[in-house]
DNA sequence: CATGAATGAGCGTTCATTCAT
DNA sequence: CATGAATGAACGCTCATTCAT
């Protein structure tokens, strides 16, 4: 699975697991507030309520809590579409849906997204290939959401990009809400933001 | 001027100018590979030509240096989208122009915006509001642009959210390109991208 | 207590006094040989018998070592006074035993008051004035044992003056013994400076 | 003389006496605020009113601009001693004198005192040598100043130590006044010294 | 003689990582 | 398993000194 990149030098897999959660959360918080990099591995053990020997029996680098941190946000997000996806009966309603749940999810997790999205450069070789393939699986599912939903025929390029439109709209309000929210209420952005989608794929709908 | 903010030991303005640019080029460049956080200041004044002791007489902190180059990037988009505006007879025709202008700009930057864009978070204070004004200022240029190429009357609210996602998307190509370039070359991409924009305000055109 | 100003990262209490005991001796080695702005904090470390990383487990600043060092001379001094005052009957004799005691501890502590007299100054805000404080509450001691000494009234400002001639000439033998010793002994120069002031309280004596 | 110790790669003796004394005003002034390590060679060319490189011109080290400093200095206060010292008829009155305008230089040279006194130590070899020299010349003239005044012999010891005593009692006042002034004005310390001074020797008279 | 841009050794300090207890 | 003291490479930055102009 997904963390058993992570080595740890300890056996007891449920232990591993509390650890890492508490390790995750904290970090979390930390990266909020000041980034990757200038949070130390010694407040992410305080942070976590442990200590630094005991962080490290459970990662190798401080690159791992990253590494960790990423993969614990994209599952999320993957989990909230999974979850709004209907896969028996797709139809434009649900992918209006799933589009709405994913925009008010990113406004939730807040600089979640932000951390994840600016730190996993940071990241080396095959984490990185790791995280960044989840990412890709994501849009995957929006792209075949849009084809399958719509009530016409729609070119597969025009959908991968229409997924990555919609993909990086929601971003968009996570780390450009200093500027929109001049503006916008989070539904009034999501509800004119669907509206422009929906003209594109050339749809007339009483909203 | 812009880079008035920030203080040099030396007198000598042309001087300066010079070796800020090299300082900014070398920068980019070791940014790109490595980040800011991870390239160190020997490393910028090696990659710029000359000696740790002579990067710091002009400039102060390391985080001048990202000002610097956030500053420049922008300036460079600004020059681009500038230039390409037709102020005199604003049309549907130039605001196209201009789009593609901006998303091949972006594409020969190539990583200076993910730079800029991933990095600008790191710059404190003043200096972050500075940059964000300078970005502000763009989108503003395309929302104004947007409003007066139509032929249609368009909300304020509307041509705002569609600068945003023209300059999101331009982005987007910056540093999605690792996924978006299996399907796509760059000017597939722009005339998908112009043609979902014509789409959602509305205009039927033959391309 | 008085070292409690100087924040640890150790929890250890026994081992911070012990490490920072090491780090003082070290640190008078080295400042007595070159002062303190000469002195690096790896030498420190070295002397202490340490690593860098150590050391400032123990320490926030290089500032905090001289603290520490003129705190710890300080409470010599203090503990010799206190050691040497009868509190219970103070007398003449007394008096003379005190300024005996405190001028062969001068010679003892050799340049350490030198260290601690030309390098206050270098300390910054609270704790030069905590350090200032120590030094003028010795100078109250001998202040109130010369008053309580005496079979005869003296104004206090006498007093005082008093005091602090027998504090500056016991510093005189430290850093002028350069010049003095050419002519006198240790107990010759104690000998007649203690004639001088006795002539100056206007007290005969057969010595 | 004092200064040819001092290589200048000017040759006119003239100007190098000029821009030294400017050089030696402009350091005093710094020292005084933030001590010689503290203070850079930029600042004192710059308070001097020339550039970094004209100092190089007139000194070789940093080292030097100290040197020139302590021996302004001390010769300032040689030349106090000089000008009220009556060669041709000593007296007990012109001892008391020659204190009294002792005194009250230190307290006009304020913190110039301190700085040589506390900064003499980081002069090297030949150099300290020689100010410690000068210094002791001082002394020495105290010294006979001391016997020569007196209506009965005093032991020559007895002089040195006293001479000592008024000397360093005068820097007492300079580097002590935090403590003292609370108490004295310059006058009644300077008058309760004198007091001590003839107790001392044994004199009564009618102040 | 005067200038000031250039240099780079060296400083104080941090922090990811290890390992004995 | 948990702890936290110890380590030292590496960082950002300073500043005495030089030398071409």
């Amino acid at each position: 699975m997904t963390e058993d990149q992570i080595l740890s030098s300890v056996k007891d897999k449920e232990l591993i697991e509390k650890r890492r959660n508490q390790m995750i959360e904290g970090a979390i918080t930390l990266f909020k507030e000041k980034g990757f990099h200038k949070t130390t591995t010694r407040e992410i053990a305080k942070e976590a309520g442990f200590s630094i020997g005991t962080l490290y029996e459970y990662i190798r680098t401080k690159e791992d809590v990253l590494f960790l941190v990423c993969d614990a946000i994209y599952d999320q997000v993957h989990a909230c579409l999974e979850e709004s996806i209907d896969h028996e009966s797709p139809s434009l309603e649900n992918l209006i849906n799933v589009t709405k749940s994913y925009f008010r999810l990113i406004d939730e997790m807040q600089e979640g997204v932000i951390i994840m999205y600016q730190e996993v450069k940071s990241l080396e070789g095959e984490k990185k290939e790791y995280v960044l393939k989840k990412e890709r699986e994501m849009v995957d599912m929006l792209e075949h959401l849009i084809i399958t939903s719509l009530p016409h025929k729609m070119e597969q390029a025009d959908a991968e990009i229409l997924a990555n439109n919609i993909f990086v709209q929601g971003q968009m309000w996570g780390f450009r809400r200093w500027m929109l929210q001049k503006q916008f209420s989070l539904e009034e952005y999501i509800d004119r933001q669907i509206h422009f989608l929906l003209q594109a794929i050339d749809i007339k709908r009483e909203d």
